[in-house]
DNA sequence: ATGCATGAGAG
DNA sequence: TCTCATGCATA
């Protein structure tokens, strides 16, 4: 049988994830909905979900082996999330989109009307892509630099909620400096990131336990949904302290080889699917099932894995990152 | 460091 | 089914 990861470690439970705004969030998705392009609109072009829809979104994936194949959540859409960017108290023009046109607008300009789906994609060369994609427009960049990093101050102020009120939203700045000279003083410390995960269950803080290498790095890189970093903040900050703690007490580390076991496959999508993916993408965020068996099918991959690309693809548009940084 | 995946909870 | 937090596997 498999190892079974019967670690749960401290999933908060979602309805604590947003404990904050209910009806906010529910409001915004509902917002995120209707601002979208107009639904009727994409009922005119899923409803005739054909080679048409397909085609141009090979076309711009084909479009995409140009430089920036990879830079594509460059246009935040309209989501929950966009709270939080709000909540950090900057002008967020990012959030902010221009024009509704915006919304449907991609890095690259649609194929014309006029041009036929399959006629498109057959002919479609490089160099008419390439001449397609401009610059990426210089983006408003609102954000000043972050402005207190020196602000190392003991013990942050960790914000919690006072009784009967919600946890105040953490400030995205100090999250990120937190997460910073969290980094800094592990890397001091000589610990790795896997090391600080596992180490985690030995605080046998209440509904916390180990986490993955994985989950560290991406807290170190602000990759994590503002929610998740706000979550694992004390508890990291209580392990840091607790280490320097500890090593001061005695400043010798064991030094344990762990062995190596491995198991599961992951699968990897091609290049040219995965342009294809992002074409779509860029089209339309939320497929339906339908389009997803379409997409699928078109691209010769598992409906599952189209699915799952598509989750994974818009997690990462809410990760803090992009919110913080850009 | 990051891509693809799982599983819980909510709808 | 989706989101969200998280992890294994891998580039």
């Amino acid at each position: 049988m498999m190892a079974m990861d019967a670690k749960q470690p401290f999933a908060v439970p979602a309805a604590l994830q947003d404990p904050k705004f209910p009806s906010l969030h529910a409001g915004a998705e509902a917002m995120r909905r209707v601002c979208l392009p107009a639904p009727q609109l994409q009922g005119n072009i899923f409803g005739s979900f054909d080679e048409s829809l397909l085609a141009r979104a090979e076309a711009l994936a084909a479009a995409d082996i140009a430089p920036q194949a990879k830079a594509h959540h460059l246009h935040p859409h309209f989501k929950p999330d966009a709270a939080f960017h709000a909540m950090s108290g900057v002008p967020c023009a990012a959030a902010a989109l221009p024009h509704p046109a915006a919304l449907t607008a991609h890095p690259h300009p649609l194929p014309h009307p006029a041009l036929d789906g399959g006629d498109l994609l057959e002919h479609l060369s490089p160099s008419l892509a390439v001449a397609g994609l401009a610059e990426p427009p210089a983006l408003p960049a609102p954000l000043p630099p972050p402005p207190l990093p020196g602000a190392a101050a003991g013990p942050l102020p960790v914000p919690v909620g006072a009784p009967g009120g919600p946890a105040p939203a953490a400030d995205p700045r100090e999250l990120e400096a937190f997460a910073e000279r969290f980094k800094q003083r592990r890397v001091r410390l000589g610990v790795t990131q896997a090391d600080v995960g596992a180490a985690l269950a030995a605080l046998k803080l209440p509904g916390v336990g180990s986490l993955s290498q994985s989950t560290i790095c991406r807290f170190e890189s602000l990759t994590l949904s503002h929610n998740n970093m706000t979550a694992l903040r004390p508890v990291l900050q209580a392990w840091l302290e607790g280490a320097e703690a500890a090593r001061r007490a005695r400043p010798a580390g064991p030094d344990p080889p762990p062995g190596a076991e491995r198991k599961r496959r992951r699968t990897s999508i091609a290049a040219p699917e995965r342009r294809s993916l992002e074409a779509y993408f860029a089209l339309q965020p939320r497929p339906s099932a339908e389009k997803i068996a379409a997409i699928a099918e078109k691209l010769d991959l598992k409906k599952n894995v189209v699915r799952v690309w598509f989750c994974n693809q818009r997690q990462k548009q809410k990760r803090m990152k992009y919110s913080a940084v850009h």
